[in-house]
DNA sequence: CAGAGTATTCAAAGTTCTCTGAAACTTACA
DNA sequence: TGTAAGTTTCAGAGAACTTTGAATACTCTG
């Protein structure tokens, strides 16, 4: 098997895994397309003919990708094209945005625990519980992410040097 | 509106949160149900009642949760029916279980890398930024779950000195 | 070991989601 | 401003997923 076709491989396997875990089909194709691509950008003409699917279809995935940050637009002079990329940092910025999760998830056991009159309960041992983690999670995951991103560029400008 | 209300409302909203997420509506609600119950546990026939579904659905919606450990059967001596919880520590372990999927990421990248000829190329450079941050995150994770583990117990204990 | 009370399984029905293909719209250039 | 290239929208077909309800299997208890 050439490294092209493993490179395919290995992005249609991914985008596999990301489908069973809830993201759309066309989307998560799209989406390791980008990721796995030789080429810096692709057009959707690209997306189109190297997986099969309608013009329809890369517009809706192209949407819901933008929005989410793992997509972005790249002007190209001389080209009618739009132009698609996958973003430097899209992995750090989509766990950020969990964080919102997070919150939601930490505010809704705070309302519980005070409905439930307490955490001597069992509501309110479980909502003090949940709420707990939660706090903590949101707490201690943003300077983590942050963390990593000082590394990383740190790491990135080491390799730009040596060249 | 009453406390139990209320209760029972936050369980619903964060029911269909998780819902959208991806989560069946039924195993979602009977989550929820479980965790914002003013019983210790409930039974399958509590479930069907509350919830206005099928004992089928509950079925399904136990054995989802109970292999994902959201769920514990719990031996009820002098009943025939099985009672569930929702188990101490069950968000913890939900979040350790993400490590599969952190660990699944680092490898793909890894491949992915090995097929695109290093980290000079387009490819080369998203995979290699992408295998960088899931190593990171694996990591990095395991131990912060641990200390939340850690506070949390020790907490809990100033609780039940008190208590 | 018989029988009542529960839990689980499974086919069928219902529901929701996704993709396609065509039409409408937008933009860039002559 | 007209035209051609490209993108987005949207209704409808089809696929995939959920739930139900009845039948089956299980498990205590007398």
């Amino acid at each position: 098997m050439s490294d092209n076709e493993r490179l395919r491989d290995l992005a249609e396997n991914l985008a596999l895994i990301l489908a069973q875990g809830g993201m759309q089909k066309a989307t998560a194709r799209v989406m390791t397309s980008l990721l796995f691509s030789r080429q810096e950008t692709m057009t959707a003409a690209d997306l189109c003919e190297e997986l099969q699917i309608s013009s329809g279809a890369v517009s809706g995935a192209v949407k819901q990708l933008a929005q989410s940050g793992l997509l972005e637009r790249v002007p190209a002079p001389g080209s009618r094209r739009d132009h698609y990329r996958f973003p430097d940092g899209a992995w750090a910025r989509l766990m950020s945005q969990q964080n919102q999760l997070l919150s939601t998830m930490s505010e809704v056991a705070e309302q519980g625990l005070a409905a439930a009159d307490g955490p001597s309960t069992p509501a309110g041992r479980r909502l003090a519980e949940m709420g707990d983690f939660y706090a903590f999670m949101l707490r201690e995951l943003p300077p983590l992410i942050a963390r990593w991103r000082t590394d990383f560029t740190a790491k990135r400008e080491v390799r730009v040097w040596r060249g």
